[in-house]
DNA sequence: CTAATTTGTCAATGGTCATGACGAATAGGG
DNA sequence: CCCTATTCGTCATGACCATTGACAAATTAG
């Protein structure tokens, strides 16, 4: 049976504070009022909140703001773009991305050092790693901000709450614990590429509506995929959960790498779509030029490029059946590099998916991503922001 | 961003009445000293909260207990054995079942209706829900309980939090509210009889450590899954999530009635299996006497029965390791009618999971439901018992 | 029998939100 | 221009609830 969380005085005031700043952020700017009726405590109990995290440094007030209305005008609140902000960092297979995100969700810094980190070893990369967060750190503080956490996401299976890197076959890396290569002061958090991947997507779908749930693909060299429900990131028992890309698609399919056989990435992988489309995977200008080849063929028509992109498209939607009619999500988002394909996988796959979903009515919404390569590492500095938020008091500014 | 649930001084104390309530059901038997230590409140605090309990009659005082060490003993508390139950109902393509289920998870009284549903229309069988509900009731009386509430399990989709059966091809129902036909004071909810199902298995094994998270595959005359992740039901955006019948295996394999190709059921569902073993799925007996045919048959060695039994262990296996690569989930739990033929499923199935599942360590442990055929009536009346536990005041005896 | 230990309760305390009232700031109408 | 209605923010007060510290009760160990 499901324990509620802890409830002692000192929680419900962390529990309100919190709430004040979610309500700020989702609102962008709002007076006290308007949050005490969002948050549904009354005015005065709102007030009073507000002046701890005035004085703690998370809020600003604008000044009488808005006159929508009859009746005083509000004082409006908003987040302040000064303070704590979230460093995300981003360790892919030729690049290293380190950004620094404000609480308000603005991108104020970032860097990027373009190297192959494929079988470099954790030490080197890692130590490279650590000096571009040192230069986005002072570029940060150049603009006011003081970094309160660093999160790493990495193309590898991370253990649930831990900052080890269990497997990352792409990095050449296993049994990798970053935080000893990585040290600081900063507090570390470690996941996996998909999930912060799929986390700078929810922080863009939100304000919308309703807590969002989707399932969000996110190849890169491999397909993983990142499965956010109510809100929340399904992780998994050990945190492995989203391994989109070892489903099974065809079970007598050929071998795949994981020791099972007909894996949805023998199909819609990186190396299986280049192949079958003729494209050679290790021209001039590595994988994304591969890719961009592979783009601008399909543009052209060519047959084989065409092909290799609708059996891939099939594949997915095969794959994609599973887990809707599993989850029931809202929606499916196709990220990464499955993004610039969409136009020619689209068709296939939302064929496939759609007579493949038992549910009447359930047949999710089909999205392609529209962030970018960017996501990861946003995904990852949005999650300490949100870690901020959700308990802010220890990252008060030392007075 | 989600918000966190709301956060007055009322909702405090509902949480930590609800708090003491949990920890006692966790234990058993305990003291007020050992509730405080566990929940992390003080003992002040909790005996305040245990007066409470005791005087609206969800607690009761066992009176000095156990001398175990040094000290002054402490003075037992357990849930009452009278007052609220939940009654849970299910509703079965030719059975209806009503139990009572006290709040230490007792079954106080149970009742069956042996009859066939199908295709009998709603009302009808409701009206012999109804009365069934009434008789067990009484028995409950009897016994000094008192419903809370009715949950009523039902083999077909149920949209999320409403009492509307979306689609039920087995009874023949589409669209049907179930509180239109069953009128009466108690609260009502109506849900999938593999959620129920999963729920009775949570509860079963809950004591033993964390939060339990696992995939339980029902089958009946359909496949049906419950995914349980961190002790929580997984429901989907409509409540739709859990199909596991409609999982593609091959892709190009035979039609289902779904609109897809190749699904689970096409190979592990009941006609399925019967089919590919040569027994007779209409004979005297119906259901059950055809499904006890193809056990005598395995268990006799017949090689028809011993190959459909290991194609659709197969089939489950790759199934199941879709489900396995998306949620790493700690364990698989087969019910329903599949937990009579595991032993001929069980190899089939293990070797392929095993050798589909793509994180290393990652392979779930393999479990058989040991609960039997009553599992979605205990879940559903259990998961009354739980809103109860949940907040109970509003359950308390009138006075 | 005494000391040590644990339990349950009590009274006092302090923190937190709710209530109700009030001044401040605005719009609309005479 | 003034008056009223309306809304906002704050203040004093009160109610509620967990915490603190102390103490009596009940048991074991010596």
């Amino acid at each position: 049976m499901a324990i509620p969380a802890p409830s002692s005085q000192r929680e419900m005031r962390r529990r309100n504070l919190s709430r004040v700043l979610h309500a700020v952020a989702e609102a962008g700017q709002v007076s006290r009022a308007a949050v005490a009726a969002r948050i549904g405590l009354t005015r005065a109990s709102v007030s009073t909140l507000v002046e701890e995290l005035l004085r703690a440094g998370f809020l600003v007030e604008l000044g009488p703001g808005r006159s929508g209305g009859v009746g005083r005008p509000g004082n409006a609140l908003a987040l302040t773009d000064l303070g704590p902000c979230g460093l995300g960092a981003e360790i892919g297979v030729d690049h290293l991305t380190v950004c620094a995100v404000d609480l308000r969700g603005q991108v104020r810094a970032r860097r990027t050092d373009e190297a192959p980190n494929r079988g470099e070893g954790p030490a080197a990369v890692l130590r490279r790693l650590g000096s571009l967060t040192e230069r986005v750190t002072d570029d940060a503080g150049a603009a006011g901000l003081r970094p309160a956490g660093l999160a790493v996401a990495v193309p590898g299976l991370v253990t649930r709450s831990s900052t080890t890197v269990v497997h990352a076959p792409n990095l050449g890396w296993h049994n990798t614990d970053i935080a000893e290569h990585l040290p600081g002061p900063l507090r570390l958090t470690v996941d996996n590429e998909a999930n912060f991947g799929a986390l700078a997507e929810l922080w863009q779908r939100e304000p919308e509506d309703a807590p969002a749930d989707f399932v969000h693909v996110s190849a890169e060299v491999g397909i993983g995929a990142a499965v956010v429900l109510d809100g929340q990131l399904l992780r998994g028992r050990r945190g492995f959960a989203g391994e989109l890309g070892h489903v099974p698609v065809e079970p007598d399919g050929p071998d795949c790498a994981c020791g099972g056989s007909g894996c949805l990435e023998q199909y819609a992988g990186e190396a299986a779509m280049l192949g079958a489309a003729g494209v050679e995977a290790h021209g001039a200008g590595g994988r994304s030029a591969a890719l961009a080849e592979l783009q601008a063929r399909a543009e052209r028509g060519d047959t084989a490029a065409l092909a290799a992109l609708r059996r891939a498209g099939r594949a997915l939607g095969i794959a994609l059946a599973a887990a809707v009619n599993l989850l029931d999500p809202r929606a499916v988002v196709l990220g990464g590099t499955l993004a610039g394909l969409a136009p020619w996988l689209l068709p296939s796959l939302d064929a496939e998916l759609r007579r493949r979903t038992a549910a009447p009515g359930a047949v999710p919404e089909l999205a392609v991503s529209a962030i970018g390569s960017a996501g990861p590492s946003l995904g990852a500095a949005h999650s300490v922001v949100r870690t901020v938020l959700s308990d802010p008091l220890p990252y008060a500014a030392a007075r």
